[in-house]
DNA sequence: CAATCGATATACCGATCGGTATAATTTCCG
DNA sequence: CGGAAATTATACCGATCGGTATATCGATTG
């Protein structure tokens, strides 16, 4: 693999990042993202095959290793409050350290079940549910209570999750670890109550 | 207006929007929204000028009229929980009664910033965050332990309302009052404590 | 009945869409 | 250095994009 070619193909990766998070997939075409990346259209297509083969590449190699940060964040230690904080810092650091991957991929989560980015964001949205699920089971085995409603809550954490790092982002912030506390502690309490 | 202007202005409309929520506002040309509506492109472009005010009419006739229901159940009346299940079940019986308008509006809520549909949307959507930090607002009165909290509390419920829907919405089945009634007891715990 | 006016269709616009055939260029290896 | 393989650009493809100029259609109204 050469210098230029190491070049062209992450700054292709780069800008499409950029440009699919600011204007949506289905927004930005092929012409303006080899534009962007001063390149041309052979470029693109020979190193990613297809406008899809290049969102799926920008997923699998910059969402892929957070997703093993969150499975370790998750797995069960006995000690839910401070699992579900792992948990939600996971999603605090990604938002912070990749604004631009986390609200591509943040925006992609509801897009119509048609659209082809819609599709192809979804295996890795059905991984954070059912690694999510797995902590909530894996819970429910401690608090009897919790039996029967795992997928319920962790539907509303993650919804919880979002919306708050959404809201902060807006403001132009980023949740600090007491902010974090806070939304696990409530959260928790209304569990256990 | 004659009977056949009002059928083929509320066939684009019906046809924009289950096609909207299905494959997204950039995901379908007008060509397909006036070939399933059965008419040609003039008539689309004479009733709402373009594809833009297409969107805006649907949003302004379709949920305009609900968020005026919203904003009834968000009255406070001394009584947090009882008001949080009103506007949980606001949601739940949009999306349950016009699951297309929902689905849009929902996909549209976190999509790109720069997108042209999301620009649109926007306003109805600040204007549910507004309607619920209006509400917490009111209820840091009678609990002073919110205080400085409103706007999180806000999006913290709609996110896990909204994730909780879409769950639901996935399984092919609707939240009833009892799902409702557990979600907001859950989260009004977390508050109180 | 005739004139009018809103509604609709035919046919078209330039621009852009995602994608590619071909060839020139660069890089690597013997 | 020579040849092969990988990389990149020029130039192009048909299809579709959102939008429109013009004309016809049909209902209302004087």
């Amino acid at each position: 693999m050469s210098a230029s070619e190491r070049d062209n193909r992450t700054a292709i990766l780069e800008r499409a990042e950029e440009l699919f998070a600011r204007s949506g997939y289905d927004g930005v075409g092929v012409q303006e993202i080899v534009s962007a990346a001063g390149v041309t259209k052979p470029t693109l297509y020979h190193h990613f095959g297809s406008k899809r083969g290049l969102l799926e590449t920008l997923l699998r190699e910059r969402l892929s290793p957070w997703l093993s940060e969150l499975e370790s964040a998750a797995e069960w230690d006995r000690d839910l409050t401070g699992c579900l904080t792992r948990v939600a810092r996971a999603y605090v650091q990604l938002a912070r350290t990749n604004p631009v991957l986390y609200r591509l991929h943040l925006g992609l989560w509801f897009g119509s079940p048609d659209a082809e980015a819609t599709r192809i964001v979804q295996p890795y949205v059905e991984l954070q549910s059912a690694i999510l699920r797995g902590l909530f089971d894996a819970a429910s085995a401690s608090h009897g209570n919790m039996l029967g409603r795992q997928a319920a809550y962790a539907a509303s954490l993650l919804g919880m999750i979002n919306a708050r790092i959404a809201l902060a982002d807006s403001a132009g912030v980023a949740l600090d670890d007491h902010d974090v506390w806070l939304m696990i502690q409530q959260f928790s309490y209304g569990i256990y109550t």
